[in-house]
RNA sequence: GGUGGGGUACCGAAGCGGUCAAACGGGGCAGACUGUAAAUCUGUUGGCAUAGCCUUCGGAGGUUCGAAUCCUCCCCCCACCA
């Protein structure tokens, strides 16, 4: 067995572990699971970690699981009511579960026949069982007095101000429910998660061994913060997600270009599955030759392409190469169709254009790179805004048909990296 | 329930009858320098309009030529007391 602990720590990935997990994981291959809260179609950013998490489980020989938490997400959710609405959000969960899966699968293995990776809902068990049941068979084996000596329940105790609801207070049970579903149905007996959810998962460890007698483990990683204390996983346009619908893989390739040199190697640690040589190596080169940027490039090409595929990577970086390497005036309408296939875009009727034209301003409005007419005048009174590669020179310019490349497209930037592409239609 | 202190733009926080679209800091957005980095520096940061207008200072009324600033009532927070 691979050491999988080791590979954690060497990536420090490895915040805490239970006694014994070492040894447990290298006895045998084991079953381990992460929860993911369903609570958008998409899995973004910050579940990066939990899911490099399981593709190391998974190639040390374990089998991952990936629980999504279909009915612990209901909870979450106290304005729900009446069974017309349960229902919708229960299918909702079940959507989004299958969306989380297919995007798990650009990372895990779900066919391999010795440990494939699974997906779980816990709405399987947990939409079915009674709260009578409930309290009866897990609720019996919690102390509420060791629930209230956790850390983290005594702090929002004391806090009279936030205090802690019964539900919040009750979730640790429902997880811990989870670990021993899982346990029961799947041999489960390793449950990984965020350093905050360290009270949680030892919970669960209690419950297995109450009612099963069995002994389960659990191992959690450190949330990942950047260099500046800004949050991870948000770009200039909000939350990068791992769908291409709502993060192209251009902006997706572009979040990684643009990691600070503080961050580059650490990411590169967390996710990417270079070895130790090749991250020493662009560590040595982002301080040799930090122009380079050879570890942003690294690092966004191996995560671009494990998400999207190598046609996606090639499609970041063709559009990459237009907008920062090359002139874009050089390139044909149809070159350019293709490396803006990505980025945002509009389309304006031709006879907008015509007769004295439309202003710059108007055009900044309707693309949505200006929130108002008074932001679309300082920008471009700062310098700020190109139409096809060339500054704006001022607010009242003008654009016409005939600054349109080939009469199709108008190139609108603002700033650095914000591009819109206008297409002109009959 | 009682007493005292508060609620100001994205956030924090000044202002306490006109000169207030509202100091200052943070954040945001641009510009310069760089490496599509960080740090730093500069500009900008309610809306519309070529020095004017409109909507903002918890809510509703009122006083005044004029209110974020004074008065009344209401709502919400905080501190101490019970």
């Amino acid at each position: 067995m691979k050491n999988l602990l080791d590979e954690y720590r060497a990536r420090d990935l490895l915040q805490d572990a239970t006694e014994g997990v070492a040894e447990h994981l290298l006895e045998a291959p084991r079953t381990i699971y992460i929860g993911f809260d369903p609570t958008a179609r998409s899995l973004h950013l910050g579940s990066l970690v939990p899911i490099m998490g399981l593709v190391h489980a998974q190639r040390a020989g374990h089998t991952p699981i990936a629980l999504v938490g279909g009915g612990t997400g209901l909870i979450g959710d106290p304005s729900g009511k009446a069974a017309e609405r349960q229902l919708l959000t229960k299918e909702l969960a079940a959507e989004n579960a299958e969306g989380i899966r297919s995007q798990l699968e650009h990372f895990l293995d779900f066919e391999v026949k010795s440990n494939p990776a699974l997906v779980r809902n816990n709405l399987d068990w947990l939409g079915d069982i009674t709260l009578v049941d409930f309290l009866r068979d897990v609720g019996k084996h919690f102390s509420v007095n060791q629930m209230m000596a956790k850390e983290s329940v005594k702090r929002r105790i004391r806090d009279e101000e936030s205090g802690i609801s019964f539900t919040e207070f009750s979730y640790a049970l429902l997880q811990s429910y989870d670990f021993l579903e899982l346990y029961r149905r799947e041999g489960c007996t390793v449950q990984m998660g965020g350093s905050d959810q360290w009270g949680n998962i030892t919970t669960g460890i209690d419950l297995v061994r109450r009612m099963e007698g069995g002994r389960a483990f659990g191992v959690t990683y450190p949330l990942v913060t950047n260099a500046s204390g800004a949050k991870f996983g948000k770009s200039e346009t909000g939350n990068v997600w791992l769908d291409p619908a709502l993060t192209s893989p251009f902006r997706f390739y572009q979040y990684w270009i643009n990691v600070e040199d503080a961050d580059a190697v650490r990411y590169l640690k967390f996710f990417t599955l270079l070895d130790r040589d090749e991250i020493a190596e662009l560590a040595d080169a982002l301080v040799k030759e930090p122009h380079r940027r050879a570890a942003q490039r690294a690092l966004a090409e191996d995560v671009t392409r494990r998400l999207h595929g190598q046609a996606g990577l090639a499609a970041a970086e063709r559009a990459t190469k237009a907008l920062f390497g090359g002139d874009i005036e050089g390139l044909s309408a149809d070159e350019i169709a293709d490396v803006f296939a990505d980025v945002p875009s509009s389309e304006l009727v031709r006879e907008d254009l015509q007769g004295g034209g439309k202003l710059v301003i108007d055009l900044l409005l309707e693309s949505g790179l200006a929130s108002s007419r008074g932001d679309a005048r300082r920008s471009i009174e700062g310098g700020g805004v190109y139409v096809n590669s060339v500054r704006v020179q001022g607010i009242d310019v003008t654009v016409s048909t005939e600054e349109a490349i080939e009469g199709r497209f108008l190139l609108l930037r603002k700033g650095k990296k914000r591009y819109h592409l206008v297409a002109l239609t009959a």
